[in-house]
RNA sequence: GCCGGCGUGGCGGAACUGGCAGACGCGCAGGACUUAAAAUCCUGUGGUGGCGACAUCGUACCGGUUCGAUUCCGGUCGCCGGCACCA
């Protein structure tokens, strides 16, 4: 009999061996296949380790503890994106330095992933908030600023009330801020800005190139919105300037029955005093202004707006004299703010002719009546009262006028994104100082890189202020500082960057993380990249994913990284969820601690739990149960040690079992179907249980398999049965094919196509043979006549009587 | 509104390329062991009818294609995710 199964002497025991052996490092043998598999960085916040954590850290990890077996130089590494806000606060909460508090936070989540026994090459740890570290970080900023791709502008900015910040429009959701939920409101600041919009279409097309997860490709490009249309000049009647519109639908361009602008447009303010209602149109702006984002999504159903009393403008193509009107409505940050407007043939004109009694014409048939109901429709539909496009598809028609337009040079084709620049500036304390000094004489200007890293200096007081400055400006001696150009008096940047910024680049720098010449060697990036498979949460899918494709493709331009896209495979693990099924929060008493699973059930038991808890991409539902139900599989696995008889190979009675089970763990632990491969090899397990026996050459196989789910249960059987070395030094085991297929094979016979009965045949039985033996399986089932004779090798026989 | 995905027992979930629906696990029921309980082991477990072999219904709903549909096609309903006065 063996011991009982010990969990936590024997992990504890086998974390030991691992590092004393350096078990998992990477190789710098850049001779050899390699393999980088990556899990995103985690924050290191104040509550530790959440059982969210684990199931993608395990899902990689199983991959590649297996890729080492298969002979890969297996890069998986580990690393904290320890700047943020929540730490920050603590700090000031708690008058501790952020340091302070992220190096704790830091040791307690490293704890607590060696507890659960991953592979990560501790030895390439990053940490985005070391000079070491962001030293690179800012020096990757230096490059954008010199490419003129980082550049510091006026601009409202989405300004969170309650962490006193300026947000980027991707941290704003339904108008309040992402992290705290408070109201997001716009506030004019000086900010830096990094041109991701000049990648918006490198961007969008590198998406063909890689092997992302659909769900993850459709989010990235709904979020560049790349539209294609023109842009088209209206006169201003009686004014020599013109008034340029965006339009998707150009082919419309007869239908137009009026113009807005949108309520910031400098059109307003230039002929001011030619407008007679004036006093109206600046009591709509400054309404306009007022509203907050939220505000004006929230009431996006009802339309406002004022005709301006003044201005008309002309149609390009008809000459017809339009009014123009101001309405919030039209953004002035998408296309040129200002549109014209097609009420037939589009929803949000229709409501507003609607609502003020404009004029309605269809130049696009097909639809129903366009008094009652905007007909949008592109696919179908023909172009009417609209001179020379009548009678064409609207793709035709759309191809001919913008020639019209460009033969004229009334309009021309264009392209738009919806992507805007990314706010890269942050007034706080605890993040990446920007390398920047604003001097009197030369403007902005690039610390040089020798000065690098620019560190954060020490503060009496981390709280920002409520003028929206950051701490750092307080600091005068830090602040003031002499000019890199002309040596004069100048003045430190004193915004900070965002926490996207480290986690920007950090896979290039666990390629080489102790490089003090550069951010990695040309030899590690090339032998490295790109990251074989990199998994990560849905919500980091237009944010971090985005920007750290657009930092790497812009450090490609420059020839700093070698390859055009960092990662070659992406997907998404889904969420775990409390018992109850909804997101576990200390609100809702659904918390569970990874720490108290590891504890009483062990490392192994969570590690297999989490990876049979359902299927990897979708959001699954804790159990303690389930749990339970792991542990005991684990301990039915120990148990074998008890039935173990001699042998090195496969007895005949498994040996096709055991090629299929190799075949499906090998394929399933590639493709997230961990919750298969584990119930592939409990299956085998009950066979084994049911036979009473397993032979050492069959177990041996198993424990393999199985390790990189439950690494340590496994080390210790292996090392207990003297099995020679480690399982982990193992090669992976391999399958042959032909030994994969049963000799025979049960077949259904069915009587069209419904089963009743069954026939066990050789595989390669012809089909003659088998329908005569299906027939005589059926006997005096076989009622009327056959018309039908189906055989399916391996599948099924079927009759068809009539 | 647009774009993606999904809908299978009491529960989590399986099912290759259209070929025996419900693998595996949980839960539940019965049994063994025990003074007893826990743990463990064995048996059963989609619904309905039948002592039974078996019959019949069943993969959100309606319809279609097919010898055969969870899988393909059309429509309806519901859920999840992304985008959203983006012209």
């Amino acid at each position: 009999m063996a011991a009982p199964y010990n969990h936590r002497a024997l992990e504890e025991k086998w974390q030991k061996i691992w590092e004393e052996e350096k078990a998992f490092a990477a190789a710098e043998d850049y001779s050899k296949p390699k393999y980088y598999a990556l899990v995103e960085f985690p924050y290191p916040s104040g509550q530790g380790l959440h059982v969210g954590h684990p199931r993608p850290y395990t899902a990689l990890d199983i991959v590649a503890r297996k890729r080492r077996m298969q002979g890969y130089n297996v890069l998986y590494p580990m690393g904290w994106d320890a700047f943020g806000l929540p730490t920050e606060n603590y700090a000031i909460k708690n008058k501790i330095h952020p340091k302070v508090v992220t190096e704790n936070n830091v040791e307690r989540f490293k704890g607590q992933l060696r507890a659960l026994g991953y592979s990560f090459d501790w030895e390439r740890e990053v940490n985005t908030t070391d000079p070491e570290y962001y030293h690179w970080t800012q020096w990757i900023f230096l490059k954008l600023f010199q490419e003129g791709l980082a550049y510091k502008t006026e601009m409202p900015i989405n300004w969170c009330t309650s962490c006193k910040v300026g947000l980027a429009n991707e941290e704003v959701v339904n108008g309040v801020c992402e992290r705290c939920g408070a109201p997001v409101v716009r506030k004019v600041k000086s900010q830096w800005m990094l041109k991701i919009t000049e990648y918006a279409e490198k961007l969008l097309e590198g998406l063909n190139d890689v092997d992302y997860i659909e769900r993850v490709k459709v989010s990235q490009k709904n979020w560049i919105g790349k539209s294609q249309g023109a842009e088209v000049d209206f006169r201003i009647a009686g004014k020599e300037d013109k008034l340029t519109v965006y339009t998707t639908r150009p082919d419309t361009l007869f239908g137009a029955t009026y113009m807005v602008v949108s309520p910031e447009h400098p059109i307003l303010e230039k002929y001011k005093s030619e407008i007679k209602n004036w006093d109206e149109i600046a009591a709509y702006q400054e309404q306009a202004a007022r509203k907050s984002d939220f505000e004006r999504s929230e009431l996006a159903k009802e339309k406002t707006g004022v005709e301006i009393d003044g201005l008309r403008a002309v149609d390009p193509v008809n000459d017809a004299e339009i009014p123009i009107w101001v309405s919030d409505y039209v953004l002035m940050s998408y296309g040129t703010g200002a549109i014209m407007a097609v009420p037939a043939h589009d929803t949000r004109d229709w409501e507003f002719a609607a609502k003020f009694g404009l004029p309605i014409i269809e130049v696009v048939a097909g639809g129903e009546d366009v008094q009652k109901e905007a007909y949008t429709d592109v696919a179908t539909g023909k172009l009417v009262n609209s001179g020379f496009l009548d009678g064409l598809e609207v793709a035709e028609a759309k191809k001919k006028i913008i020639e019209f337009l460009e033969e004229r040079k009334i309009g021309k084709g264009k392209t738009n994104f919806k992507l805007r620049d990314w706010v890269f500036s942050r007034q706080r304390y605890w993040g990446e100082p920007i390398p920047i000094v604003n001097c009197e004489k030369c403007g902005y200007v690039a610390l040089p890189e020798s000065e690098l890293p620019l560190q954060l200096p020490e503060v009496d007081s981390y709280m920002p202020t409520d003028n929206g400055e950051s701490p750092l400006a307080a600091i005068t001696d830090w602040v003031n500082t002499t000019c890199p150009c002309c040596g004069g008096p100048a003045k430190r940047e004193t915004d900070t960057m965002p926490q996207w910024a480290g986690s920007s680049w950090y896979f290039l720098r666990y390629t080489d993380p102790k490089n003090k010449e550069a951010l990695a060697s040309e030899e590690a990036l090339k032998y490295w990249l790109p990251v074989d498979w990199y998994n990560g949460g849905m919500e980091h899918t237009t944010l971090h994913l985005l920007y750290s494709r657009f930092w790497h493709k812009f450090l490609y331009d420059k020839g700093i990284v070698p390859t055009p896209e960092p990662y070659q495979k992406r997907t998404s693990h889904g969420m775990i969820l409390g018992e109850n099924g909804e997101k576990m929060s200390k609100s809702r008493g659904n918390v569970v601690n990874p720490d108290d699973i590891v504890m009483d059930y062990g490392a192994d038991t969570l590690r297999t739990y989490e990876m049979f808890i359902g299927a990897f991409d979708l959001s699954a539902s804790w159990s303690e149960n389930g749990v339970k139900g792991c542990r005991r599989f684990l301990e039915r696995v120990w148990k074998l040690q008890d039935i173990l008889v001699d042998g090195d190979g496969y007895r005949a009675e498994f040996e096709t079992r055991m090629h299929q089970l190799i075949k499906k763990v090998s394929s399933d632990y590639e493709n997230l179907k961990y919750n298969t491969a584990i119930a592939a090899m409990m299956s085998m397990l009950n066979d084994f249980s049911k036979a009473g026996s397993i032979s050492r050459g069959e177990f041996r196989t198993f424990l393999i398999l199985l390790n990189p789910v439950a690494p340590h249960i496994t080390e210790e059987i292996w090392q207990t049965c003297g099995y020679e070395g480690r399982v982990y030094q193992c090669g992976w085991p391999e399958y042959e094919e032909a030994k994969t297929v049963e000799n025979t094979v049960e077949l259904a016979v069915q009587i069209n196509g419904k089963t009743r009965a069954t026939v066990t045949l050789p595989v390669d039985v012809d089909k003659d043979t088998a329908i005569a033996a299906g027939k005589e399986a059926l006997g005096d089932k076989l009622t009327k006549t056959v018309v039908k004779e189906i055989y399916v090798p391996g599948r099924i026989i079927n009759i068809v009587m009539k």
